[in-house]
DNA sequence: TCGTGGCAATTGATCTGATTTTTGTGCTCG
DNA sequence: CGAGCACAAAAATCAGATCAATTGCCACGA
């Protein structure tokens, strides 16, 4: 990975630092100092901070230097802040956000790709669905993980809308958080998978209430089951 | 604007000229042909293309050049990219698609909103709304539009969910697409300015459903309104 | 003919040093 | 005490060179 990957990589740690805090808001860097720390060039150096600063994590000021910003201007739908934040301190504050918007999306998602998902669409989403039956019960989180970022992923991509198909990034991102923090019982509830499949079988059928319904009902469990995992082991 | 902006002019010709069409997907260029072609240092270009690089724009591979990525691969949440294509030929479908954003997240927000907000925004939400009555009343669309940017704004930050604050851009951005774009009514219809109180009032009351109900019916009429302005006049 | 391996050109990536521009800071002068 | 001016720090830009990866081409052999 460090192949040739030296602008990426003081991204990267730049961004860690201020997103896990370590480097607090108002905190005042140099280009020199990051060159020196990071023993890499002005280029490298002057291109990851310009990226840092698309993301709004600082702001370079002439003569005072690179300033860290306040997270209310951090893009916050940027995948690698998220990432970010899901490694860091910040990670239950980040999935309790995320967990809200959800809650908004994915039901309207649902409802969309009931009125215009394709047949291949829904052929996708049955499988992946049951991909998670199957996964569930043999107990391989990785492998059920990655049916259930499929499932959410094809189903946002199903509502034509570009927007929510993004969404698919952050969604995964949340998923794969959960998984990975320990955030997951050991083996997926079987009612909650039950509703995967209850939201397969009403896109296919074109049914938008029901789905929505459906998708509603697995982001109150997903919370739910979060809030449990929060209780007894915060990673 | 343009007084010390090198770096940003470029970024953003190059953005528009990307997300308008100009440079369809699979367009090479080459960091000396922008060097060229905006007469700047090849600093300027380079960090231009990493941040357009970073927005998903556009990847760069040695040996072959910087290629223009398809939109499936744009990171259609930055509000740069979000700006750019309300100001090019996208506008429509770049409407709907944030339109239909909005049916999710709005009144969720609403909800939240109610069951959160303090004293202070409560009041800062009716004012708002009030504002938007007497604009609304006398015709004065660039104030009016500011009134309604502010209440969204003042709504979403009441969530106390940071991902849903930042959509304020997102959506202040919907609003100001559709007032200088010729989607608005002269005059803002009264029914809508009543909803909005209604929001507020319900927030204030902290009855969570019934802001949910208010900030729907909003999003309803908004669309119902674009869609009308796109049958007359699409700009 | 087809596939394979190596050579060379192309182009981004990185480094370096110089120059320009902006803007805090502090000092001087009224 | 206040306004303006000179200085210096740091980012912004420019210019040129070298490094490294990758692709395309061509020759060679099966």
């Amino acid at each position: 990975m460090a192949g040739s990957a030296l602008h990426d990589d003081v991204l990267d740690a730049l961004g860690r630092r201020i997103v896990g805090g370590e480097l607090a808001p108002g905190t005042v860097l140099t280009l020199d100092s990051v060159d020196v720390e990071y023993a890499v060039s002005r280029s490298v150096s002057r291109e990851a901070v310009r990226v840092l600063s698309s993301m709004g994590l600082v702001a370079s000021r002439r003569r005072v230097g690179v300033t860290v910003l306040p997270r209310s201007s951090w893009q916050v739908f940027d995948p690698r802040v998220i990432r970010w934040r899901l490694d860091s301190g910040d990670r239950l504050a980040q999935l309790q956000s995320l967990g809200e918007l959800r809650r908004g999306l994915e039901p309207v998602a649902a409802g969309l790709a009931a009125e215009r998902a394709t047949p291949e669409q829904c052929g996708a989403l049955s499988q992946a669905a049951g991909e998670m039956v199957v996964h569930g019960r043999s107990g391989d989180l990785e492998a059920f993980l990655a049916a259930d970022v499929a499932f959410h992923r094809i189903l946002l991509e199903a509502t034509g809308n570009e927007m929510l198909t993004a969404m698919g990034d952050v969604v995964a991102e949340v998923l794969r958080g959960r998984t990975h923090h320990d955030l997951m019982p050991a083996h997926p509830k079987a009612e909650a998978v039950d509703l995967h499949e209850r939201v397969a079988r009403a896109v296919r059928s074109g049914d938008a209430a029901a789905a929505r319904a459906a998708m509603q009902a697995i982001i109150d469990e997903a919370a739910d089951a979060v809030a449990e995992a929060e209780q007894e082991g915060p990673a």
